[in-house]
DNA sequence: CGTTATTTTAAACAAGCGTTTGAATTAGGG
DNA sequence: CCCTAATTCAAACGCTTGTTTAAAATAACG
């Protein structure tokens, strides 16, 4: 394996679990058994490190999500939120069979780069990968025309709001949840149980 | 006005716009204007300051937070979800008369206490002030009482997240929907349009 | 006033950080 | 094989971090 592949590995299971600021190169550098000045040397710096680790995340799924709300826009007028939503659920869980907990640390590395580094990575998402968001703006709006464009804006930041901040810290709760409920929870599981959260919503009555 | 107030002052703002990680003693001790080593003089270490910051806030709202949910579920035997979320409100919009931009700072201080630090806050919320989270489970549980224990652990984590998340980065989306929508828009604004997004979400159907 | 306790101060500490350097090693193409 | 380019490596750089020290200044009190 290559160092740089190597490096990137290590880094995104660090930086998932302790944030960018959390995560030093000499913790990456070590678990990924290379020189300190391999990440230097292959990424340029750290900055430029963690948006390797985020394309390589987001080129395997931006397509498959933008062709996945693509074809519910076209074989349905009006879909469901819950439609809409549902059309994560498959280039999501596809991030598995990328890699070993794909869905659990893509998720998990969103949560951290809305909140660490004072959302630096919100601008390098939104304006690296544009597709995303009208693809979903517009399937949106297609399930609830009634909304309003400013109402739209918050409810989907909520709902970008609840899917991150649960699963930055999915593997603290689906823990507890093992522990409380005696049951066995996956990724998978949260996310079927936040989709109708979500939906609903998105879809609450519009108080004016 | 004391050292130690001075320091809690300047600590708050820095804390929840960049983080705990994010903000050095320096910087704070510089910009409440007092020596370096007051900070571990007066509060032992940094990790026992943010724990000081958090319980100045959580002081002044929890005993209003119970009392408000109390409140309601004696005046009311099937109180709604709304009713139970706006509960929060007063109690919340009280710390503006607490603190300049209490309310927007205390919840950014929430979001980053759930995301920084491995989540050590929350630990710290939950065995410190576990009235808040028990007296709400109880108004929710009146409220929507088909929910079970864990789908409702499950919603009320949703719940956290959207609100914890979109505060963190509150002042971000202010300024967005501000110039894309041309209105006037504050925490208090926000907070009115969360109330109905969390509570369609927990009220949710149980997909089974 | 004088003495004791409290608080403030400047300076230094050890440790960790991201990054750079220049030599050593490995790989590739003529 | 040889020369060149690419990569790895140990070491150090300069800087920032939280914390500690001991002296100086201030406050409290009999």
């Amino acid at each position: 394996m290559s160092t740089k592949t190597k490096i990137l590995d290590a880094a995104e299971v660090l930086f998932a679990d302790k944030g960018f600021n959390g995560t030093s190169l000499r913790e990456i550098t070590s678990q990924a058994e290379v020189n300190l000045a391999a990440v230097n040397y292959h990424f340029g710096s750290k900055k430029e490190l963690i948006k390797a680790v985020m394309s390589r995340y987001m080129n395997e799924l931006s397509p498959r999500l933008e062709s996945a709300l693509h074809a519910l826009c076209l074989e349905e007028v009006h879909p469901t939120l819950v439609e809409v939503f549902s059309a994560f659920l498959d280039p999501l869980l596809h991030l598995n069979s990328f890699k070993d907990n794909g869905t659990s640390t893509f998720l998990q590395l969103l949560g951290r780069g809305f909140t660490d580094n004072q959302g630096f990575l919100r601008w390098f998402l939104t304006t690296q990968y544009p597709g995303v968001f009208t693809n979903f703006t517009q399937a949106v709006q297609k399930a609830y025309p009634e909304l309003s464009k400013e109402e739209m804006f918050w409810r989907l930041h909520f709902t970008m709001g609840t899917i991150v901040f649960t699963m930055s810290s999915s593997d603290a709760l689906i823990d507890i949840a093992q522990n409380d409920f005696d049951r066995q929870v996956d990724i998978a599981g949260v996310i079927k149980q936040v989709i109708p959260y979500v939906a609903a919503g998105v879809a609450a009555p519009i108080i004016r």
